[in-house]
DNA sequence: TCACGACTCCTTTTT
DNA sequence: GGAGTCGTGA
């Protein structure tokens, strides 16, 4: 039996209201997740069939830790009842209830069903290719804002396009449909699509439409802050009838705007659903006052928002230290000296203290220090163990050998190793499939095509044409086998083991590149653990034995949710390293922010592009993950391209109450008065005048 | 056709 | 500081 009573008032009015529309403005550590857990076991107790139940959320992480706490408040279906359909809610995020979606709609729309995802990767170079194509040789445009600019396009949102650049911006249009027919015809979809597809499913067969609102009676949306207009769309297709909708959201950490995350669709709630009931959690179960109130005077500063107050009855709490540091590797050192400081006198674990961080790069230096102070560490995000090259290679292997016609990873992988198909024959091929419209692999097998290239370059492309047949063959065989060996079978004859630790200068980085690969084939014949239900009712969806749908799933579950293996490693004791945007939903008893300079936390991009608001809610998410102590650091010299480079503190702590900031520093060297550390601050802040 | 070395450019955040 | 690109020599 569900126990209510465990709920603070506010809480408990957001878990009891079922129907109709809710808003729940959670603030940070407001025990956001209890409340949607809760509502999800009540709706249940209630008589609520738990498979009319759909909660999205926006990370893989967020979505397991829900599905957890659930199961463990709802009684497990009994196994014994083997026929009856073993119902349970489904919590996902967004991409992967739009993929299980179209896994079984996708027809209707003209893909075929073993259609790949492009992660970054994969579309940069989609776009590097149109380009190399479409501009002129002395001219250089950076794929990257191509892609961002395209994706705001798909994403249509309010501002998209706003304070870009000209030239860019033509490009961009120019681009567009060559970008979508070239995914088009490698039977590709990026993230974007996944979500547009859908909604363009739903207008066009409303049948589809119809059933996926019969199913989802109850829609729960998390962080909805962070929702953009195609998800909102999403979001309104389900449940526009039914008006059984719960998003839970706060417009204080609303962080994701350049994905086109819209806060309107927080703040806006009511002009959509008049009806809404607005519940309010500002209770903290997480921080000391000091930090919240901290945390407060920051926030209070951004304009556009639904008020809030944090508190807690948590006491007040230690002061916030500030550091001065004269470089970035000062700084590591000195954080990685009071982390073990803390560990040793205070006996505070390696685990209960992070490390927070504007940009990715920042590690670099951390990492290092702790490396040299022998403090072990995880550092969760950043471009790890899925950019590394051999792995994008063995994912390209494997997507081309479900969809020859994918030309993206063809390319990728047709000459690593070496085999004689080098660029220029492949800028042919890749010619030669434009004209006949058709995929490259499509024009490796063509005679007509192949009979134009030298003799032995044509014999290099029909052995090409014939490892990939028979390579995947047994994959539509139909019988099972082992995804592993079948794997590692192929990776060493066709020499790609042997070339990759030949290109390594030492043994170790071989080793290394070679371990990593086998980490992932080894990982291959693992059952896959999706606990959550199919848009079309059925349990465990994907538990064939068909090779080829279980290599279908392992790829779409990697491509979706790539951090899952790295989460796996996380456990245990180790420091954290991460950036303010993915700390968001985390907390730690003691927390470092480093960094706090101008240009890096308020980034220099925010200035040009009008997005001051956004990073000051970025350091109101990184303050509010502390629990009990917080450190924060500023240098005066970082090192840039190279060399160091001059650098001021923050405009923001100057909207830290000063009465809750000590100079660390000072404490360390000296017994204070209280006026030296006064002294200090004022030259502090006259600095920063 | 391939491997290696010089040279360039860059660096926000991510499902 | 380093990843990716370009040009050269074998």
């Amino acid at each position: 039996m569900l126990n209510l009573s465990t709920l603070n008032p506010q809480q408990r009015m957001a878990a009891e209201t079922i129907r109709g529309p809710v808003l729940i403005l959670a603030g940070a550590g407001t025990g956001k997740t209890r409340v949607i857990t809760f509502r999800i076991a009540h709706m249940i107790e209630r008589g609520v069939a738990p498979g009319s139940i759909l909660a999205v959320t926006f990370t893989n992480k967020a979505a397991r830790e829900m599905q957890e706490r659930v199961n463990k408040l709802i009684p497990r279906p009994s196994k014994k009842s083997r026929d009856e359909k073993p119902e349970r809610p489904t919590l996902c995020t967004f991409h992967s209830l739009c993929v299980r979606i179209l896994r079984q709609h996708i027809e209707k729309l003209g893909y075929k069903k073993n259609f790949v995802i492009y992660d970054q990767t994969e579309q940069l170079g989609a776009i590097k290719k149109i380009l190399s194509q479409v501009s002129a040789k002395g001219e250089k445009t950076d794929p990257a804002a191509i892609l961002a600019m395209l994706s705001k396009y798909k994403n249509g949102g309010s501002q998209a396009a706003a304070f870009a650049d000209e030239s860019i911006k033509a490009m961009a249009e120019h681009i567009r449909t060559r970008y979508e027919s070239a995914l088009r015809a490698c039977n590709a979809v990026d993230f974007d699509d996944l979500i547009l597809l859908t909604l363009r499913l739903f207008e066009e067969h409303p049948d589809a439409l119809e059933a996926c609102r019969n199913r989802f009676r109850y829609i729960m949306v998390d962080e909805y802050q962070d929702t953009n207009a195609s998800q909102f769309s999403l979001v309104h297709y389900l449940t526009k009838e039914h008006r059984n909708l719960c998003v839970v959201g706060d417009d204080d950490q609303s962080i994701y705007g350049w994905r086109g995350a819209e806060i309107s669709n927080l703040l806006d709630m009511e002009k959509h659903f008049p009806e809404v009931k607005v519940v309010k959690l500002e209770q903290n179960y997480r921080s000391t006052n000091v930090i919240l109130t901290a945390a407060n005077a920051v926030i209070k500063n951004n304009l556009r928002r639904r008020g809030k107050q944090l508190w807690s009855d948590k006491g007040q709490g230690t002061k916030i230290t500030l550091h001065t540091f004269e470089s970035d590797e000062a700084e590591a050192k000195a954080i990685v000296e009071q982390i073990e400081f803390k560990r040793l006198a205070s006996r505070i674990p390696w685990s209960q203290q992070a490390i927070l961080f504007r940009t990715n790069i920042q590690s670099r230096a951390l990492e290092t220090a702790l490396r040299q102070g022998q403090v072990r560490y995880h550092l969760i995000g950043g471009q790890s163990y899925f950019d590394r090259r051999e792995i994008k290679d063995f994912l390209a292997y494997l997507k081309l050998f479900i969809n020859p016609n994918d030309d993206i990873s063809l390319l990728r992988i047709a000459n690593v190793p070496a085999r004689g198909l080098s660029d220029v024959t492949m800028e042919r091929l890749l010619a030669a499939s434009h004209e006949r419209k058709c995929s490259v692999y499509e024009a490796m097998k063509n005679p007509m095509v192949t009979t134009s290239f030298l003799t032995r370059t044509r014999e290099s492309i029909e052995e090409f044409v014939k490892f990939v047949e028979e390579t995947r063959a047994p994959l539509s065989s139909g019988q099972s086998m082992s995804l592993k060996v079948w794997a590692e079978k192929f990776l060493t004859e066709t020499g790609y083991l042997e070339e990759l630790r030949r290109s390594e200068k030492t043994a170790e980085a071989a080793d290394n590149r070679v371990r990593n690969l086998k980490d992932l084939t080894g990982i291959l014949d693992e059952d896959n653990h999706t606990i959550v239900a199919g848009p079309d009712g059925t349990h465990q969806p994907v538990l064939t034995n068909d090779p080829a749908d279980r290599l279908q799933t392992f790829l779409e579950e990697l491509t979706l949710d790539s951090e899952r293996k790295e989460e796996k490693e996380a456990q245990g004791e180790a420091v954290t390293l991460i950036t303010m945007h993915s700390c968001k939903g985390l907390e730690f008893p003691h927390v470092y922010i480093v960094g706090l300079e101008d240009g890096l936390l308020p980034h220099s991009r925010s200035k040009v592009e009008g997005t001051l608001d956004e990073e000051r809610r970025l350091f109101y998410v990184a303050i509010t993950r502390a629990m009990q102590t917080l450190t924060i650091s500023y240098c005066t010299g970082r090192k840039k391209y190279g060399q160091v480079m001059p650098c001021h503190p923050s405009g923001f702590l100057k909207e830290l109450p000063e009465e809750l900031v000590e100079l660390g520093d000072e404490k360390a060297k000296q017994p204070v008065t209280v006026n030296t550390g006064k002294n200090l601050f004022d030259a502090m802040r006259s600095a920063l005048d």
